[in-house]
DNA sequence: CTGAAAGCGCTTACAG
DNA sequence: CTGAAAGCGCTTACAG
């Protein structure tokens, strides 16, 4: 049998209300009860129970969380980041899982609302207007982290993909490139796809560099969207000297089959990447790449959530911060102009 | 306000119990109030409430996962085939991260017993006599998961470090190797660091080669590890041909500095990893690695787990299979006595 | 400062 | 096949 909150009472003389308080710290008692009764939950081995406490309180101190289950690097620096935030404001963390195509998203959230979870946070995925709409029916506060919805008043958190694509595209410039390849576009991803590319032709033509669809490599973030593109600019004969690519395992897609042909990178080819993954320090040679702080990034979203929770404010959609790192996947050229 | 049990029971003319039986499937009920229960739950969107549920029913439908928050490239996988299994059952997963060195175990066992967790998984950390009492103490099925505790009987599902690293070196010496590194051995983990050294020694016993401490490197299973392991073999000159490394992390961090010496892997240095995560596919030139299945081995275990719970039976322990992929990080060399 | 009582939303013997 | 009732372990007005 477990130790409820009645045990410490009739082992103090108290009542289960007094009890409660004490262990809930909401003061009505003094000093002498609070240590026996302390004492006595010590000495009994009491754990509260959360289920009962959230049928009364009508709230779970749970945050859910709902992502794909792509094994992508930065799944774990999400997961801890908010993980972190949660368990230092005592909340729990509840996960599920989306599918690789979102197909399990209602399921996800339906669970949820059995859990009657305090906050949700919607990491990666990219969510339709039914699926908001059964959010928003919980009425509990909800973010989406690292992804967005396009067009709608949304919550999100995330960095700016228009912009960080075009520093990236800018950088590449800027060291004398003017055939820059862009890899691993998803045109159906209008979250980061479409957003990146945009960010990537606006460098070029605010550099007075013309647009070239055959330099456009579409496909997914894996590194096979990386090795496929790569390939196909073999084939062609593309003629390029450097590359952006959508993320790092795409980077180092392209880096594979280039060391295969004996192209050197930068020697021959400049290539940068985006996310800025652990794989990105460990690419031959170091990677150059677009940092997203995915660790704070699920800290400060799920710390967003829980003020809103607490405060029982709205939640206001912030940008964060990116940074390009540079390593050495990318050589200064010389113009040839000059 | 939510919608409750006793809204369909007002809205259809049955009492709250028929309500909760149909709801539950238990039986007990004619056709006829089956549907039109059913068809109120849809109509009025009733959601379970969980709590209520687990407060009866004295447990949650909640599995727990106790995990290190260390980033590392298989912590997706593992939660990826835990969520699986779970999700299939009906379970949901409840995650609480143990801290690098493990030191907020005890907290996070704490947290389990409050929500009342049906069923525990320790995946990847070691944990101690006392951590064990407490997690006994709670008198639910529980499994340690890639990670075990030696001299004690404790039901565990894991790859046979032992084995595996015989594995690793003795496709080395078959290959011709006979100098040997040893790399990112960490000597106080108990679990997969002496195991894999004691895999690693019998094999060169076993072929007749002398094990030489110069050989092997302390570290861990980071990548800055294998870095400073190959900085030091390069440093101290070392002669070997041939390194096992003890994560495919470590490999690589030997791997780039090797690059940065003009050492050409696998002609002048051959190099086997551990564990065969994604990099190992990135990795220049692709490395051949002992692969764990992480995926299955979370699948797996939770689905132990959840086994037990049911049937209330006895967790027993299981051994993962592992296997030697090759690629292209070893080569074979010549025998010197031929 | 403290207690008695009601109630959170559900499940489950028990009785019919 | 169905309902009334008790109870899971807690919290929280209310009253003193």
């Amino acid at each position: 049998m477990n130790i409820t909150i009645k045990d410490i009472a009739r082992v103090t003389n108290v009542s289960p209300a007094t009890v409660s308080r004490v262990l809930n710290n909401v003061g009505g008692y003094n000093e002498a009860t609070r240590k026996k009764v302390l004492q006595a939950a010590a000495e009994l081995g009491y754990r509260r129970n959360e289920s009962a406490r959230s049928l009364v309180k009508n709230s779970s101190n749970l945050i859910g969380v709902i992502m794909p289950q792509v094994s992508t690097l930065f799944y774990g620096d999400i997961m801890t980041g908010i993980e972190r935030a949660a368990h230092q404001s005592g909340y729990s963390i509840i996960i599920s899982h989306s599918g690789n195509v979102g197909d399990k998203i209602p399921e996800c959230i339906k669970l949820m609302a059995e859990r009657k979870v305090d906050g949700l946070i919607i990491a990666t995925v990219e969510i339709n207007d039914e699926h908001l709409a059964m959010v928003q029916e919980l009425r509990i506060p909800y973010l989406l982290l690292a992804t967005r919805m396009p067009d709608r008043n949304v919550p999100y958190l995330k960095v700016n993909d228009f912009d960080a694509a075009y520093t990236a595209t800018h950088h590449l410039i800027e060291n004398g490139h003017e055939k820059i390849g862009l890899v691993g576009l998803s045109l159906t991803d209008r979250v980061a796809g479409t957003t990146r590319f945009e960010g990537y032709k606006r460098a070029l033509e605010d550099n007075g560099l013309k647009f070239d669809p055959h330099l456009v490599k579409e496909g997914d973030y894996g590194f096979y969207s990386g090795q496929r593109a790569m390939q196909s600019y073999l084939q062609e004969k593309t003629e390029l000297t450097a590359v952006f690519c959508v993320s790092d395992d795409v980077a180092l897609g392209v880096i594979s089959v280039a060391a295969d042909h004996g192209i050197q990178i930068p020697d021959d080819l400049s290539v940068v990447g985006y996310d800025n993954t652990i794989i990105a320090e460990m690419s031959i040679p170091p990677l150059t790449s677009i940092d997203q702080p995915f660790m704070e990034m699920g800290e400060e979203g799920c710390s967003m959530v829980i003020d809103a929770i607490r405060h029982k404010q709205k939640i206001y959609s912030k940008i964060m911060p990116y940074t390009l790192v540079e390593r050495r996947s990318v050589k200064q050229i010389t113009h040839k102009i000059f």
